[in-house]
DNA sequence: TCCAAACCTTCCCCCGCGTTAGACTGCATG
DNA sequence: CATGCAGTCTAACGCGGGGGAAGGTTTGGA
């Protein structure tokens, strides 16, 4: 066996990569072998190889996709240590983020275990609400993501100080619009809007003005944003039963402040609008 | 609106499950629209459907697959509690060695912003291992969840009364055995091995026998089992620098008790066979 | 009557390989 | 020298859970 000359099996009991994935990182051109035989097609790995390949193993076992571990390992040998770090923090902020959510699954199963799922919920209501004026940005994007950027957006410009000297205030509970026609997860057409008493200086791409009245069946939510689906269903059958019709993009009102409310506690009031000829309960 | 004759789109926004999603539980037999249109096709859901719908959408969100949430709602509609009961704890047994897994990774990640990751390890030596006297059983499986379960087959063997009667003890520490040419990490060929004392009664599937004297380059890794790779490379490299040549399966001794010590504390030894005409350092 | 919205099917795409299938090479043995 | 077999190659399809686009039909409202 020649120092330079590891064909791939070998290569692969040394590294702990299958054959099968280290043929899929040449194509990839992640863990290219340092000799290819023209003829028959033989790769062949060099000992100097074998650093990366443990390299790529190890990244790869800590859940990075191989697309970043390329780029680590490119950043790496350039000795950037700035990228290598973001990289790294950028990781550990998913894993713990997917920490977080597989520990709120924990926790509804065990909870789950003595009995179904409750959440505490008002019955529907039918109720008129004013028009509201309100500063609102919208954007397409994910669900929870769109939301909570689009959040921090609006906030961070209501409490710069041009604002804060004209006193502006959120005069009322965060909002969230949503005006696809049908439900979508990745690319859902969402509006975030808060309503609002001054004169305010807007950024670009949001908006100021005053949400229609409108005449909506509303409920609250009681429990982890992971839930609403489940009063969704409620006051959907709710209108059904009732033999109402929807009338345009539901909304819904955050109650609580999710930083500092456990999910079990978090309030959130949901307002679907339906038909004026609907009487008034 | 018909209150039994809802379309797709509509029964997405109530169930919050997205119109492609249903199309596809549909194929799947998993929440089939109660008609459908045999010339147009138009998928037409009942409002008695959206029950199911949200527990869907309930059991999904929770990260169980969608052929385990078919078999959970079965259960569910007939009653069967025990199934249930089995379903929940399969999928919690399932969330927490997850948890587990990624918490390690954080670990690992957060570890790592300081320094790369070291393990202490021994210098590769050369050394004759005798023959030994061990129970083994072989089975092919993947490479974690294989060697646990033949473990805990052959310990429960070890401490029946019947062998405790006849004195076997333990004479080594417990070792995997390597069967294949190349690094697999599905089907993998392994073999585990307890060198015993003792008159000893074995169950089908297991063997007495004696493992052959073998001349084996040996380095004891310090670390989580995670990081092995780390070291095989290191011995691997040692090998091809002094002109060795492997010569056989090779073995694993698990020194430390993982169910005591701190993955970054257990030992591991390595063993690799290579050729009797080496010299011996 | 016409147009837009709603709905359909079919096909390709994602990741990180595993799994055949079929063909070739290289080495040891009879 | 033929044979066998271990090692290697490429190419194509599959998984899960749908997303996205293309291209066609139907429906409902003005």
């Amino acid at each position: 066996m020649t120092v330079d000359q590891i064909p791939i099996t070998r290569f692969s009991i040394i590294t702990r990569i299958t054959p099968k994935a280290l043929r899929y990182y040449d194509q990839l051109g992640l863990l290219v072998p340092a000799a290819k035989d023209t003829l028959t097609g033989y790769r062949y790995y060099t000992a100097d190889q074998m650093e990366r390949g443990v390299r790529v193993k190890t990244l790869c076992s800590l859940g990075i996709s191989l697309e970043e571990v390329a780029s680590y390992l490119d950043a790496e040998s350039k000795g950037d240590r700035c990228a290598l770090q973001t990289l790294r923090e950028k990781h550990l902020c998913r894993t713990r983020s997917e920490i977080a959510r597989l520990q709120r699954i924990e926790a509804m199963l065990k909870q789950n275990d003595k009995e179904l799922i409750k959440m505490a919920l008002s019955e529907p209501v039918i109720k008129d609400v004013p028009a509201l004026r309100v500063v609102s940005k919208r954007d397409k994007g994910s669900y929870g993501e769109t939301i909570g950027r689009l959040i921090g957006e609006l906030c961070e410009m209501l409490f710069r100080p041009v604002n804060q000297k004209n006193l502006v205030k959120m005069s009322g509970p965060v909002m969230a619009i949503y005006h696809d026609q049908e439900y979508k997860e990745k690319d859902a057409d969402i509006e975030v809007a808060i309503p609002i008493t001054g004169r305010i200086e807007v950024d670009e791409g949001m908006e100021v003005k005053d949400l229609p009245p409108a005449r909506v069946l509303a409920v609250v939510h009681k429990g982890s944003y992971d839930t609403l689906h489940l009063t969704y269903k409620e006051i959907y059958e709710y209108m059904i039963k009732n033999g109402m019709e929807f009338a345009g993009p539901g909304r819904e009102l955050y109650l609580s402040d999710p930083c500092k409310t456990a999910p079990e506690e978090l309030l959130t009031e949901m307002q679907l609008p339906i038909k004026e000829s609907q009487t008034k309960t």
